[in-house]
DNA sequence: GCCGCTGATGATCAGGCGATAATCTACACG
DNA sequence: CGTGTAGATTATCGCCTGATCATCAGCGGC
């Protein structure tokens, strides 16, 4: 009888296996965002509509499904025309920062990929390590060394960046990072406005990054002003 | 005979209440603050070299305790003389804001307590909301306030802190914290100098406010200089 | 030196959890 | 329509984990 099968949701009988595993691994990225490493298959199985044994047809164990949770959140969300757009010299530094940090905070800060981020970072998993190894090559260096071309400091390429120079990155990668923490994971009240955060995160950079940079070169002036 | 009762840690049996409790309570921190809410309460019994039901006799539940725990770690942490220092208006408002925020990271921005912070926040407990309402009273709004003053703009009695001014003070703040994040729960190699991060953060600060303060109430320069 | 109070332990229960094996059934093909 | 393949389910195992209860044993008072 037609009606009494009508009872079962009919997407989610015999699936392809493709689909099947797409819509697995899709609700599990949700789910291990909410309630950590710790949530339970059983209710993992309970949010898609299928049996929990189903699972281990497509994964073998649970930390299977979680490293390609993983994987499939921390890889492949950095689009290489970010390296182009940041070292595009013929924009103002100013415009590039603030224009990557717009597009980033859409793909990359979000809520699954923050709370996922810092599960695994307490989990003491090598994803953050792995992560942070890439952002700092790929973003952090990349934004110090415009920062010196923009200051008409020593080339990045005679004069190695120094760790204390990474630092005046990670503040400012940190700021925008920590309120989206403080949106997505502490839940707490903050001013919506996202874009003027931005704005302001970086002008604080070029901003402050003149008379400190300055100062660690032995300088008493910013060597040029920043244009905007 | 003595010999064999001599196996057995001597120290961890017959305490007075008082004193179990206490070291249930300080060991469950470490224990708690390194593994996640998750963590066993056979394995912390374990570690405090005591049976698993002896913790019943203290704590109801295992909630009871944790609950124990957010209690210690995240109230009476406030030292009340850190308002003094941050309102001691005959000393430059960077010097103060620098000495208070390496007060403030002995005692506070500890492993155990970021990490207990973390989970806390990723659990959805309420803990955070109320520290971070603590803090927006204790300290940030505080800072605006001191930062008006500094900057001779309008007393802070006369026209409310924005919601943006308070993402200034977030963004000093935020800054250090996520130092914190990265060396305690990333386990990332960071810049060890601490001091200079916060004279960093500091001066991002009082560098940067003036001209977006300025450019927020329609000035084009900065009201006044700042006091080193 | 006996005794009672209470801190501490050993044994165990009930429910939860990851994982497995046997069974069922939807769908394509002839 | 029958039939085989493979997606999906039902039943269940074994272990773990929070919590309970009866029992043991250290220590002070008489």
């Amino acid at each position: 009888m037609s009606t009494i099968r009508a009872k079962r949701k009919p997407s989610s009988r015999r699936l392809l296996p493709g689909e099947r595993e797409k819509q697995i691994v899709s609700e599990a990225i949700r789910f291990f965002s909410e309630v950590g490493f710790s949530g339970q298959t059983r209710e993992l199985s309970r949010r898609l509509g299928i049996t929990q044994p189903l699972l281990y047809r497509y994964f073998p164990s649970k930390r299977a499904l979680l490293e390609r949770v993983y994987r499939e959140v921390f890889l492949g969300r950095w689009d290489p025309a970010w390296r182009t757009l940041l070292e595009d010299r013929s924009r103002p530094l100013r415009a590039r920062l603030i224009e990557f940090y717009r597009r980033y905070t859409t793909v990359v800060f979000r809520p699954e990929w923050i709370r996922l981020y810092m599960y695994a970072g307490l989990a003491g998993t090598g994803f953050n390590r792995r992560y942070i190894d890439m952002l700092e090559k790929q973003l952090l260096r990349r934004i110090c060394a415009e920062l010196r071309v923009e200051l008409g400091l020593p080339d990045s390429r005679r004069a190695r960046i120094s760790p204390f120079e990474m630092e005046l990155a990670w503040d400012l990668h940190g700021g925008i990072f920590y309120y989206c923490v403080r949106k997505f994971i502490y839940r707490s009240r903050v001013h919506e406005d996202l874009a003027a955060l931005i704005e302001h995160a970086v002008d604080s950079l070029l901003l402050g990054a003149p008379t400190v940079l300055g100062r660690l070169l032995g300088r008493k002036r910013p060597p040029t002003s920043i244009r905007r």
